[in-house]
DNA sequence: CGCGAACTACGAACGTCTTCGTTGACTCTA
DNA sequence: TAGAGTCAACGAAGACGTTCGTAGTTCGCG
């Protein structure tokens, strides 16, 4: 069966995630070729397994009714990315979301635009107290 | 020889840095004890190979001056941080902080006080701007 | 029909991670 | 000085992750 709580992916099983979100979902074919673009050299049977044992660990979902199954996220990219933040938040940042935020900021610039919708959802968090 | 980058901590190897941060510093002795203060029952010789496996990879620092060998931190835990959240900010981010800083931020809930602290963040960063 | 192309499934090889038992050395003390 | 306690080093086992070759099936077409 598939496991009840769906697991962390692995390296190379976020590559290929990262592709099927870029795609919405696709076939075996369409995610190894959309892989090759990016960077490097990959068998289209490797991506073929890491889709098998992900469609098992319930990270993606399997549509089987074309000969070429089509793959698709299970979770959307928004909760796999809050799962992986708040483990990170977990193992390295003793859960305080701000030193998190904090190296986030530092370590990429960010436009004005993307500071300001950052403000707005400073501004969201704090309206919803009280 | 120590390798030229440092490699991104594995799991068990995070609990330990963790742990050294915290304690700054400390023997295998008491590192084990701290160590099973948090969660789960491990071997004191697992914790030993994991930062003898640790040094070698540059992630810890070995003063061998006592018999008791003394390990710390051979990078801060706000760089560790750093290169974690660049890590996974790449991996799982297409390199969007925003979309990761949103994500954290609905992760936890943060004190009016942390969220003053990033406002202050994001006036920094476009001070510098301009 | 018969052949080649495209596809899934399977298994094996190889590396890494994690765990711990065992061994041998040093140290303290009765 | 002998025994108990503490320590580092090593090796090996088992789980997991990643890669790909091979085999077998299905489809389309000449």
């Amino acid at each position: 069966m598939t496991p009840k709580v769906t697991p962390r992916p692995t390296d190379a099983e976020l590559a290929i995630l990262r592709t099927i979100w870029k795609l919405g979902a696709g076939t075996v074919r369409e995610i190894h070729d959309e892989l090759l673009a990016d960077q490097p050299k990959i068998g289209y049977t490797t991506v073929l397994k890491l889709l098998q044992i992900m469609t098992e660990k319930g990270l993606v979902v399997r549509d089987e009714s074309q000969r070429a199954h089509v793959y698709a996220p299970k979770e959307s990219e928004e909760s796999t990315q809050r799962r992986l933040v708040r483990d990170l938040l977990d193992r390295a940042f003793a859960g305080s979301a701000t030193a998190l935020v904090m190296q986030a900021l530092s370590t990429r610039k960010a436009s004005s635009e993307e500071l300001a919708e950052i403000r707005e959802m400073l501004d969201t968090i704090e309206g919803e107290r009280s």
